[in-house]
RNA sequence: GGGCGAGUGGUGGAAUGGCAUACACGAUGGACUUAAAAUCCAUUGGCUGCAAGGUCGUGAGGGUUCGACUCCCUCCUCGCCCACCA
């Protein structure tokens, strides 16, 4: 034995520099190989990583590396969502501007990255703060404006007081935001939206596109986006020309209208209520609950209230009054602002007829146990039998539906109508670290883009950082002073920058001519190589990140830019790492870095271990005492390549342990390669790796003088099988094997169908379905030779105490079991 | 409140209708060593038994089946996503 521990640091220094000379990672530009792009969510640029983030790129290097070995082009390009609020914050606490904290950091990243084996074509890097990057995202910007998706209103838009700035729904959790927790309040301002509700029918009927997306991922689109199908009816309000518009998905429930109710901040207020008598105690009433309605947003129970207009609508089904009122409960965003309620079908409307006194009419029958509106408990959401509903009573009420939305809609009182959830997204922020938004303010010729040939709006390097509610670029006045690109008078610039989901919804697209300067991407490259074959990222991002890029690839298509519709034909969601058992972060002080650990163990045995923790895509919980088991597991199949097991190179028979060992390899090959076209089980492909090298040692153990080439082939099996998730250690066998080629020149293995067969089979007998006895059979044996085999069997003699089996069920190739 | 997912040894997990607990961690005992580390060997779900064995066992209860961790129904617990969406 020469050492105890296989030299990693040697080693991993070694063929790191190896594969950045043969260019391993470097896409090829005119290969007649087949294409691979194999994507990772490019990361914010942070201070120090942790073996949580270490997964994800873990997990992307190793599918990288196997399909180079599966002989494809691949591209596997890295870049940095480099603008952002971190950084900005860090620069008002401690003064270092955030362009020189970013870079840093990203220089850090790289060292990481590289620490981990993981392997990037470096020469295609994207750094999203950069002005060769911002410019063409101010180029999209534009192209939106061009064509009507960009647009500005003024909005009571969600305000985090301690970020000091705008965030989008989609960045209110529980009320608090995202980033900092602080609670979120309602302001009104102008705000910058992209139009992706024009996109919301085609963002949802296109997931069916994404076959290879998880479904949970797709099912988490298809709720934010929230199709609801129904009826918009008109309800005239009495002895006035107003008319309110509301909307119902449970139309069948119309004759059951027993009041109408409208958010508080329904637009026709005021004219319901100016001639009230209690006008005074309506508007209070409008005032106090408008302003809970922030509260509300944030998540609170709030208790139903409302108050009576005075007013009563007419029902166009049955022309019955019924009063109208102002409720907490509606929400002005979605649908019209009104509902129809029916106190007997929908749980809130009873609670709230309920506290009020008003009508419950049943209108929908339980053929089991007939209600009585005076009995009701709660209201009757189920199906049942329609009741006092004119000409529809006795039709069950799910086929109503579509008959009463017919008759509406003959009738002209009422017409079908789809409405989402999706709300546009709303993407100027009151920051400094983003992207300007590329637009001028001009007083004779209003809102003006800026011209393409001017762009990038390069965002002004000098700045002061307190934050005090409007972009601090509006401290810098030869940023904010131009000329107005129409008239060339005076003007000035928008002082917003972009949502930083706006830069990382294209990203994607620049990797193919990352350093173009005259447009942001390659026509013809970007639809060589996209859709994206694989995309790995975090599930955190199943609805904004990927439904954004969504939108943006669909525009860009509309728009001629690009040939394909969705952008990412395969996702991958990888879990969370977690350490006592919560995520992993600096606050809670549970981090576990890599580089310790790297340096200790090296980048193998890291890498070996976060593959082998858990199945990819779910949680686990890290563990150091795990980390020593996989320095163990390469310790030991370093000691395989140890002269004394060197086999003899003398060809002969195979034996019986010969072939077992044979069988074990091919059926090795089997497995890992399923595992990885398919699942990306790391765990199971190197467990299955792991039980080869046992029976490895085994073989060894029993004849060490005596091995015959099955064990070549079986070490030789390992080595190449363990390159895609212990790359260096790998390569540095695969030599030793006697190889001159990189192992990720070599080929896959292929397995071989006849070396998995056998002579012998063991069939597991049951008896009533438990197992009592074994037996040896010929894998050639037909069912009566097997039968014969069984009953001959003494355990199964004894177990059948003389009698004789009702029944015998015989599962080829797998189990008996009889049947007394 | 709605939707989705999960629940298996002391631990991470394997098995998706056919031998439950592969593989690994941990633990216990042993070999080697002056000693330790490393390595190697053995044992390791519960109960019962000297043993062979028996018996129970995949969150709980029921069902389908020759056979259920796996499929169906009811319930419990945890996690994630959405949430006054009409």
């Amino acid at each position: 034995m020469t050492q105890e521990f296989y030299p990693f640091k040697d080693i991993e220094a070694k063929w790191r520099k190896r594969w950045e000379e043969m260019g391993l990672f470097k896409m090829q530009q005119d290969s007649p190989k087949k294409k691979y792009y194999c994507l990772m969510m490019f990361p914010y640029p942070s201070a120090a990583l942790h073996v949580g983030h270490g997964r994800n790129y873990i997990i992307g290097d190793s599918v990288v590396r196997y399909k180079i070995m599966r002989g494809y082009n691949v591209l596997s390009p890295m870049g940095f969502d480099a603008f952002g609020l971190p950084a900005e914050n860090a620069a008002i606490k401690n003064g270092i501007h955030p362009e020189i904290s970013t870079l840093n950091n990203i220089k850090t990243m790289r060292r990481q990255f590289d620490s981990w084996g993981a392997g990037y074509d470096w020469d295609r890097e994207v750094v999203s703060c950069l002005p060769e990057y911002y410019k063409w995202t101010q180029w999209i910007f534009l192209q939106l404006y061009k064509k009507g998706l960009a647009y500005k209103k003024k909005a009571s838009v969600n305000w985090c007081p301690s970020c000091q700035t705008v965030l989008a729904n989609e960045q209110v959790i529980d009320g608090e935001c995202e980033r900092c927790s602080s609670q979120v309040t309602l302001r009104d301002l102008e705000q910058w939206f992209f139009k992706i509700t024009e996109y919301s029918q085609r963002l949802l009927d296109d997931l069916q596109l994404l076959e290879n997306w998880p479904e949970r991922v797709k099912l988490m689109q298809k709720n934010w986006i929230g199709r609801s199908q129904g009826v918009e009816i008109d309800f005239k309000v009495k002895d006035s020309d107003i008319i309110l518009r509301c909307f119902t998905t449970r139309v069948d429930t119309i004759y059951g209208v027993t009041y109408m109710v409208i958010s508080n901040e329904h637009p026709a207020i005021p004219e319901l209520i100016k001639d009230a008598p209690d006008k005074k105690e309506i508007e209070k009433f409008v005032e106090e609950t408008r302003k809970e309605n922030a509260a509300d947003r944030i998540g609170a129970d709030i208790e139903k209230r409302g108050v009576f207009t005075g007013k009563f609508v007419i029902n166009p089904v049955n022309n019955k009054a019924v009063p109208l009122w102002i409720g907490n409960y509606v929400v002005i965003e979605y649908g019209t602002g009104a509902v129809m309620a029916v106190p007997a079908h929908d749980q809130r409307d009873f609670e709230f007829a309920k506290k009020y006194g008003l009508g419950i009419e049943v209108v929908i029958d339980n053929p089991k146990d007939p209600l009585d509106a005076e009995k009701m408990k709660e209201a009757y959401i189920e199906e049942g039998v329609m009741v006092n509903s004119g000409k529809f009573n006795g039709i069950p009420s799910l086929e109503t539906i579509e008959k009463i939305a017919d008759f509406m809609e003959e009738e002209k009182i009422g017409k079908r109508e789809v409405h989402y959830k999706l709300r546009d997204w709303l993407i100027s922020r009151q920051r400094y670290w983003g992207a300007p938004i590329p637009m001028i303010y001009c007083d004779k010729c209003g809102i003006q883009p800026v011209d393409e040939k001017d762009l990038p709006v390069i965002l002004p390097k000098n700045i002061k950082f307190k934050p005090h509610g409007e972009s601090p670029l509006k401290n810098a006045p030869e940023f904010v002073k131009v000329k107005c690109p129409k008239c060339g008078g005076g003007a000035r610039r928008e002082i917003d920058t972009m949502d930083t989901f706006v830069d990382s919804s294209w990203y994607f697209l620049r990797y193919l001519s990352p350093k173009e300067d005259k447009k942001p991407f390659n026509k013809e490259l970007v639809n060589k190589w996209l859709p994206v074959d694989q995309y790995i990222g975090g599930v955190e991002h199943a609805i904004l990140h990927l439904l954004y890029s969504r939108f943006i690839v669909k525009v860009l298509y509309d728009m001629g830019y690009i040939g394909f519709k969705e952008p990412f034909a395969k996702l991958f969601t990888q879990g969370m790492i977690t350490k006592n058992g919560i995520k992993m972060s600096k606050s809670r002080e549970n981090v576990v870095s890599s580089d310790g650990l790297i340096e200790k163990y090296g980048a193998d045995t890291v890498r070996l271990y976060t593959l082998f923790i858990s199945p990819p895509e779910k949680d686990a919980e890290w563990s150091d005492r795990g980390v020593e088991g996989a320095w163990r597991f390469l310790n030991r199949v370093w000691r395989l390549m140890e002269d004394s097991h060197q086999p003899s190179a003398i060809s002969r028979q195979l034996d019986e342990k010969g072939s077992d060992l044979k069988r074990k390899t091919h059926a090795t090959i089997k497995k890992v390669t399923e595992d990885m076209e398919g699942t990306f089980h790391f765990n199971t492909a190197i467990s299955a790796i792991m039980e080869l090298v046992n029976e490895t040692y085994d073989y060894i153990g029993l004849k060490p003088e005596a091995c015959g080439p099955e064990l070549r082939e079986a070490i030789q099996t390992v080595v190449i099988l363990l390159a895609p998730f212990v790359p260096h250690v790998a390569e540095e066998m695969w030599q030793k094997l006697g190889n001159k080629e990189s192992v990720f020149n070599a080929e896959w293995p292929m397995y071989d169908k006849n070396a998995l067969s056998q002579n012998t089979i063991e069939f597991p007998i049951q008896i009533n379905g438990k197992l009592r006895s074994k037996i040896e059979a010929p894998s050639a044996a037909g069912e009566d030779e097997i039968k014969k085999l069984v009953l001959k069997d003494q355990i199964v003699i004894k177990w059948l105490e003389g009698r004789t089996p009702k029944r015998i069920i015989i599962v080829k190739g797998k189990l008996v079991n009889l049947v007394v």
